[in-house]
DNA sequence: CTTTAACCCTGGAGGC
DNA sequence: TGCCTCCAGGGTTAAA
Protein backbone atom coordinates (compact mmCIF):
# COMPACT_ATOMS: atom_id res chain seq x y z
CA UNK A 1 0.00 0.00 0.00
CA UNK A 2 1.93 2.62 -1.26
CA UNK A 3 1.63 5.66 1.55
CA UNK A 4 3.45 8.96 2.01
CA UNK A 5 7.38 7.23 1.88
CA UNK A 6 6.44 5.31 -1.25
CA UNK A 7 5.09 8.14 -2.86
CA UNK A 8 7.96 10.51 -2.39
CA UNK A 9 9.89 7.76 -4.21
CA UNK A 10 8.03 7.17 -7.13
CA UNK A 11 7.98 11.31 -7.27
CA UNK A 12 12.04 11.47 -6.97
CA UNK A 13 12.32 8.21 -9.25
CA UNK A 14 10.15 10.25 -11.84
CA UNK A 15 11.04 13.45 -11.40
CA UNK A 16 14.54 13.35 -13.12
CA UNK A 17 13.52 11.76 -16.27
CA UNK A 18 10.37 13.79 -16.47
CA UNK A 19 11.08 17.49 -16.11
CA UNK A 20 11.72 19.79 -19.11
CA UNK A 21 10.92 16.55 -21.48
CA UNK A 22 8.58 16.53 -24.14
CA UNK A 23 5.49 14.16 -23.32
CA UNK A 24 5.46 12.57 -26.94
CA UNK A 25 1.93 10.73 -25.98
CA UNK A 26 -0.13 9.50 -22.85
CA UNK A 27 -2.27 6.50 -23.37
CA UNK A 28 -4.95 5.45 -21.32
CA UNK A 29 -5.71 1.41 -21.42
CA UNK A 30 -8.21 1.15 -19.05
CA UNK A 31 -9.88 4.71 -18.01
CA UNK A 32 -12.22 3.10 -15.22
CA UNK A 33 -10.32 4.12 -12.42
CA UNK A 34 -11.71 5.77 -9.05
CA UNK A 35 -13.16 8.52 -11.35
CA UNK A 36 -13.34 7.97 -15.40
CA UNK A 37 -10.43 9.12 -16.56
CA UNK A 38 -11.04 11.93 -18.38
CA UNK A 39 -11.20 10.61 -21.86
CA UNK A 40 -9.45 14.14 -23.87
CA UNK A 41 -6.63 13.50 -21.82
CA UNK A 42 -4.64 11.96 -24.61
CA UNK A 43 -4.85 14.92 -26.73
CA UNK A 44 -4.68 17.45 -23.71
CA UNK A 45 -1.24 16.18 -23.07
CA UNK A 46 0.36 14.62 -26.11
CA UNK A 47 3.25 16.96 -27.14
CA UNK A 48 3.87 19.27 -24.15
CA UNK A 49 6.64 19.68 -21.90
CA UNK A 50 6.48 18.60 -18.34
CA UNK A 51 7.81 21.25 -15.77
CA UNK A 52 7.89 19.87 -12.78
CA UNK A 53 6.59 16.79 -10.73
CA UNK A 54 5.38 17.53 -7.38
CA UNK A 55 3.62 15.54 -4.66
CA UNK A 56 1.20 17.04 -1.67
CA UNK A 57 -0.12 14.49 0.64
CA UNK A 58 0.24 11.06 -1.47
CA UNK A 59 -1.48 12.64 -4.55
CA UNK A 60 1.61 13.35 -7.43
CA UNK A 61 1.36 15.74 -8.95
CA UNK A 62 2.96 16.37 -12.74
CA UNK A 63 2.67 19.73 -13.79
CA UNK A 64 2.55 21.34 -17.45
CA UNK A 65 2.55 25.01 -18.55
CA UNK A 66 -1.40 24.72 -18.88
CA UNK A 67 -2.66 22.73 -15.88
CA UNK A 68 -1.51 19.90 -13.79
CA UNK A 69 -1.95 15.89 -13.73
CA UNK A 70 -3.39 14.44 -10.57
CA UNK A 71 -2.39 11.45 -10.12
CA UNK A 72 -3.43 8.87 -7.07
CA UNK A 73 -2.13 5.49 -6.27
CA UNK A 74 -4.65 4.02 -4.38
CA UNK A 75 -3.57 1.04 -2.42
CA UNK A 76 -2.62 -1.19 -4.97
CA UNK A 77 -1.19 1.15 -7.39
CA UNK A 78 2.44 2.02 -8.73
CA UNK A 79 4.59 3.70 -11.34
CA UNK A 80 7.24 2.05 -12.66
CA UNK A 81 9.39 2.86 -15.58
CA UNK A 82 9.19 0.27 -18.58
CA UNK A 83 12.08 -0.43 -21.72
CA UNK A 84 10.28 0.67 -24.83
CA UNK A 85 9.42 -2.48 -26.31
CA UNK A 86 8.29 -4.46 -23.42
CA UNK A 87 4.43 -5.89 -23.54
CA UNK A 88 2.00 -4.21 -21.29
CA UNK A 89 1.15 -6.03 -18.43
CA UNK A 90 -2.16 -6.65 -17.10
CA UNK A 91 -3.90 -3.38 -15.05
CA UNK A 92 -1.25 -1.67 -16.75
CA UNK A 93 -4.00 1.00 -16.91
CA UNK A 94 -1.65 4.54 -18.35
CA UNK A 95 1.46 4.87 -20.15
CA UNK A 96 3.77 7.96 -20.21
CA UNK A 97 5.98 7.79 -23.88
CA UNK A 98 8.43 9.76 -23.98
CA UNK A 99 11.05 9.95 -26.83
CA UNK A 100 13.99 7.75 -24.19
CA UNK A 101 11.46 6.46 -21.08
CA UNK A 102 8.64 5.05 -20.72
CA UNK A 103 5.95 4.92 -17.29
CA UNK A 104 3.20 2.51 -16.86
CA UNK A 105 0.59 3.12 -14.26
CA UNK A 106 -0.19 -0.55 -12.88
CA UNK A 107 -3.10 -0.58 -10.55
CA UNK A 108 -4.80 -4.03 -10.23
CA UNK A 109 -7.75 -2.72 -7.83
CA UNK A 110 -7.91 0.58 -9.47
CA UNK A 111 -8.65 2.79 -6.47
CA UNK A 112 -6.31 5.03 -7.84
CA UNK A 113 -6.79 7.93 -9.79
CA UNK A 114 -5.48 10.14 -12.94
CA UNK A 115 -7.38 13.50 -13.10
CA UNK A 116 -6.72 17.15 -14.77
CA UNK A 117 -6.62 20.58 -13.10
CA UNK A 118 -6.22 23.09 -15.54
CA UNK A 119 -4.25 26.20 -15.31
CA UNK A 120 -7.23 28.68 -15.61
CA UNK A 121 -9.04 26.76 -12.80
CA UNK A 122 -6.39 28.55 -10.48
CA UNK A 123 -3.82 26.63 -8.72
CA UNK A 124 -3.77 22.94 -8.56
CA UNK A 125 -3.88 23.17 -4.41
CA UNK A 126 -7.25 24.83 -4.47
CA UNK A 127 -8.23 21.62 -6.48
CA UNK A 128 -11.34 20.36 -4.71
CA UNK A 129 -9.63 16.70 -3.59
CA UNK A 130 -6.57 18.95 -2.13
CA UNK A 131 -7.81 22.29 -0.47
CA UNK A 132 -8.65 20.51 2.33
CA UNK A 133 -5.84 18.22 3.40
CA UNK A 134 -3.53 18.61 6.26
CA UNK A 135 0.05 19.74 6.81
CA UNK A 136 2.55 17.69 5.26
CA UNK A 137 4.53 15.87 8.08
CA UNK A 138 7.89 16.19 7.33
CA UNK A 139 7.54 20.02 6.91
CA UNK A 140 8.94 22.56 9.71
CA UNK A 141 5.12 23.54 9.85
CA UNK A 142 4.15 19.67 11.51
CA UNK A 143 4.76 19.69 15.15
CA UNK A 144 3.48 19.11 18.40
CA UNK A 145 1.53 22.06 18.85
CA UNK A 146 -0.14 21.98 15.86
CA UNK A 147 -1.35 18.68 16.31
CA UNK A 148 -2.09 19.72 19.83
CA UNK A 149 -4.39 22.37 18.55
CA UNK A 150 -6.07 20.65 15.87
CA UNK A 151 -6.54 17.86 18.38
CA UNK A 152 -8.31 20.26 20.74
CA UNK A 153 -12.13 18.90 21.48
CA UNK A 154 -11.72 16.43 18.90
CA UNK A 155 -13.81 13.26 20.34
CA UNK A 156 -12.24 10.90 17.29
CA UNK A 157 -10.28 8.09 18.56
CA UNK A 158 -6.15 9.33 17.52
CA UNK A 159 -5.40 6.78 15.55
CA UNK A 160 -8.38 8.11 13.11
CA UNK A 161 -7.74 11.52 13.63
CA UNK A 162 -4.25 10.55 12.02
CA UNK A 163 -5.76 8.75 9.25
CA UNK A 164 -8.56 11.31 8.18
CA UNK A 165 -5.65 13.39 6.11
CA UNK A 166 -7.52 16.77 7.44
CA UNK A 167 -4.93 17.49 10.15
CA UNK A 168 -1.83 15.88 8.93
CA UNK A 169 -1.51 14.09 5.45
CA UNK A 170 0.34 10.78 4.24
CA UNK A 171 0.20 8.84 7.23
CA UNK A 172 -1.75 5.50 6.12
CA UNK A 173 -2.81 2.70 8.25
CA UNK A 174 0.49 1.02 8.52
CA UNK A 175 2.28 3.48 9.66
CA UNK A 176 -0.40 5.22 12.23
CA UNK A 177 0.05 2.18 14.24
CA UNK A 178 4.22 1.91 14.22
CA UNK A 179 4.29 5.83 15.20
CA UNK A 180 1.65 4.94 17.57
CA UNK A 181 3.44 2.42 19.30
CA UNK A 182 6.65 4.89 18.85
CA UNK A 183 4.95 7.16 20.80
CA UNK A 184 3.85 4.91 23.32
CA UNK A 185 0.28 6.27 22.82
CA UNK A 186 -3.22 3.87 22.86
CA UNK A 187 -4.53 4.32 19.39
CA UNK A 188 -8.38 4.65 20.88
CA UNK A 189 -7.81 7.71 23.07
CA UNK A 190 -9.89 10.43 22.06
CA UNK A 191 -7.68 12.94 20.26
CA UNK A 192 -8.34 16.22 22.22
CA UNK A 193 -7.59 14.13 25.49
CA UNK A 194 -3.42 14.19 24.64
CA UNK A 195 -1.43 15.91 26.52
CA UNK A 196 0.53 18.79 24.72
CA UNK A 197 4.16 16.98 25.51
CA UNK A 198 2.28 13.30 24.03
CA UNK A 199 1.19 15.65 21.27
CA UNK A 200 5.08 16.70 20.97
CA UNK A 201 6.04 12.57 20.65
CA UNK A 202 3.87 11.56 18.68
CA UNK A 203 4.49 14.19 16.03
CA UNK A 204 8.30 13.02 16.02
CA UNK A 205 7.23 9.44 16.57
CA UNK A 206 5.28 10.15 13.08
CA UNK A 207 8.20 12.02 11.40
CA UNK A 208 11.07 9.47 12.23
CA UNK A 209 8.73 6.61 10.80
CA UNK A 210 8.14 8.38 7.53
CA UNK A 211 11.79 9.24 7.57
CA UNK A 212 12.84 5.83 7.90
CA UNK A 213 10.53 4.46 5.47
CA UNK A 214 11.58 6.84 3.36
CA UNK A 215 15.76 5.98 3.64
CA UNK A 216 14.64 2.58 3.24
CA UNK A 217 13.24 3.72 0.02
CA UNK A 218 16.22 5.07 -1.23
CA UNK A 219 17.92 2.13 -1.92
CA UNK A 220 14.62 -0.10 -3.88
CA UNK A 221 14.55 3.17 -5.69
CA UNK A 222 14.87 1.16 -8.45
CA UNK A 223 11.87 -0.75 -8.19
CA UNK A 224 9.72 1.97 -9.63
CA UNK A 225 11.64 3.20 -11.85
CA UNK A 226 13.55 0.40 -13.71
CA UNK A 227 12.15 -2.30 -15.89
CA UNK A 228 13.54 -4.83 -13.28
CA UNK A 229 11.39 -5.18 -10.44
CA UNK A 230 7.80 -6.68 -10.60
CA UNK A 231 5.45 -3.81 -10.54
CA UNK A 232 4.18 -3.02 -6.71
CA UNK A 233 7.30 -3.97 -5.09
CA UNK A 234 6.97 -1.67 -2.23
CA UNK A 235 9.21 -1.29 0.70
CA UNK A 236 10.17 -4.07 3.12
CA UNK A 237 8.54 -3.17 6.11
CA UNK A 238 10.13 -3.22 9.38
CA UNK A 239 7.20 -3.35 11.73
CA UNK A 240 7.24 -3.55 15.45
CA UNK A 241 3.55 -4.16 15.71
CA UNK A 242 1.61 -4.27 12.11
CA UNK A 243 0.34 -7.41 11.22
CA UNK A 244 1.30 -8.76 14.23
CA UNK A 245 -1.09 -9.79 15.99
CA UNK A 246 -0.30 -12.46 19.04
CA UNK A 247 3.04 -11.72 18.55
CA UNK A 248 5.51 -11.20 21.83
CA UNK A 249 5.95 -6.97 21.93
CA UNK A 250 9.32 -6.24 20.51
CA UNK A 251 9.88 -4.33 24.06
CA UNK A 252 8.37 -5.74 26.82
CA UNK A 253 6.78 -9.55 25.04
CA UNK A 254 2.67 -8.69 25.90
CA UNK A 255 1.08 -10.22 23.14
CA UNK A 256 0.11 -7.18 20.34
CA UNK A 257 -3.43 -6.58 19.98
CA UNK A 258 -5.46 -6.12 17.15
CA UNK A 259 -8.80 -4.24 17.16
CA UNK A 260 -10.85 -2.70 14.19
CA UNK A 261 -11.11 1.15 14.46
CA UNK A 262 -13.51 2.87 11.69
CA UNK A 263 -13.35 -0.28 9.55
CA UNK A 264 -9.44 -0.91 9.81
CA UNK A 265 -7.33 -2.89 11.65
CA UNK A 266 -4.83 -1.07 14.22
CA UNK A 267 -2.45 -2.73 15.75
CA UNK A 268 -0.91 -1.99 19.36
CA UNK A 269 0.76 -3.41 22.69
CA UNK A 270 -1.90 -3.29 25.36
CA UNK A 271 1.18 -2.48 28.38
CA UNK A 272 3.16 -0.33 26.10
CA UNK A 273 0.84 1.84 24.62
CA UNK A 274 -0.96 4.04 27.52
CA UNK A 275 -4.50 5.58 27.74
C1' DC B 1 -20.31 21.29 12.89
C1' DT B 2 -18.48 16.18 13.94
C1' DT B 3 -18.59 11.41 13.35
C1' DT B 4 -19.81 7.01 11.17
C1' DA B 5 -20.44 3.78 7.59
C1' DA B 6 -20.80 2.30 2.78
C1' DC B 7 -18.54 1.96 -1.27
C1' DC B 8 -15.26 1.49 -5.27
C1' DC B 9 -12.09 -3.18 -6.88
C1' DT B 10 -9.12 -7.38 -7.39
C1' DG B 11 -6.12 -10.93 -5.67
C1' DG B 12 -4.97 -13.96 -2.21
C1' DA B 13 -6.10 -16.95 1.61
C1' DG B 14 -8.85 -20.26 3.86
C1' DG B 15 -12.82 -23.48 4.23
C1' DC B 16 -15.21 -27.29 2.31
C1' DT C 1 -9.10 -29.26 -8.34
C1' DG C 2 -12.73 -25.73 -7.89
C1' DC C 3 -15.99 -22.80 -5.84
C1' DC C 4 -17.44 -19.79 -2.32
C1' DT C 5 -16.62 -16.32 1.25
C1' DC C 6 -13.94 -13.07 3.44
C1' DC C 7 -10.52 -9.67 3.88
C1' DA C 8 -7.15 -5.97 2.79
C1' DG C 9 -6.66 -0.95 1.80
C1' DG C 10 -7.26 5.03 0.74
C1' DG C 11 -10.22 8.24 0.68
C1' DT C 12 -14.53 10.22 -1.12
C1' DT C 13 -19.31 10.62 -0.33
C1' DA C 14 -23.67 10.28 1.78
C1' DA C 15 -26.04 9.78 5.88
C1' DA C 16 -26.71 10.13 10.83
Amino acid sequence: MPELPEVETTRRGIAPIMTDRRLDAFLVHEPRMRWPVPSDMSATLGGRVVRSCKRRGKYLLIEFDHGTQIIHLGMSGSLRRAPLDEPRRKHDHAEWLFADARFLLHDPRRFGAILWHPAEAGPVSEHPLLAKLGVEPLSDDFTGELLHGAFAGRQMAVKQALLAGNIVVGVGNIYASEALFKAGIDPRLPAGRLSGRRCMLLAQAIRETLEQALESGGSTLRDYVTASGEPGAYFTLHAAVYEKAGQPCIRCDTPIRRIVQGQRATYFCPRCQKR
